[in-house]
DNA sequence: GCCAACGTTGGC
DNA sequence: GCCAACGTTGGC
């Protein structure tokens, strides 16, 4: 099982929005880089994720979202009147996947990034996001990282 | 294949 | 709103 940060825009679609949908389940669909689409493709069903909000008062983790879908072709690539379409994509070889997660645990409070920060030369030295210039909106997580920021959130 | 220009991300 | 960082595009 491999774990995950996955980071989302809480205007556009934050935490709360998957606590709403039905089952607690929703597509990530929208990712339009080459390297966070190859993440989604080794996601697994039963990875988990930590979802992340980004450009936001306070950045930070907000919660544990479980994969219940592997990739499957994001179908908001070939509607031209979405944001995310993509001229180039060929629905007979897509060139952007998404994935299903369902929502596991939104956290008591957000794990700021502000506070992952203050472990980014101990427990988080390298935690991908904290690395500078880091704009992945799908990065890996260790299982050492996992456990370490699931503690934090329960303190 | 190089690299300048451009666009996007995302913290601040 | 600014701007550093970095991915992508396209001319050569």
């Amino acid at each position: 099982m491999n774990y995950w940060l996955m980071k989302s825009e809480p205007d556009t679609f934050g935490i709360d929005h998957l606590a709403k949908a039905p089952k607690r389940t929703s597509g990530w669909d929208g990712v339009r880089n080459f390297q966070a689409r190859n993440y989604m493709r080794e996601m697994r069903v039963g990875d988990l994720a930590f979802f992340y909000h980004s450009s936001t008062q306070v950045p930070g983790i907000a919660g544990v979202a479980k994969v219940v879908r592997e990739a499957y072709p994001d179908r908001t690539a070939f509607d031209p009147k979405n944001d995310h379409y993509d001229a180039d994509s060929d629905p007979d070889k897509p060139r952007w996947y998404m994935v299903d997660v369902q929502l596991l645990r939104k956290f008591d409070r957000v794990i700021s990034l502000e506070e992952l920060r203050t472990h980014a030369s101990g427990k988080l030295k390298e935690m991908v996001v904290l690395k500078r210039g880091n704009r992945l909106s799908i990065t890996p997580v260790t299982k050492s990282e996992w456990q370490f920021i699931e503690s934090l959130a329960d303190k």
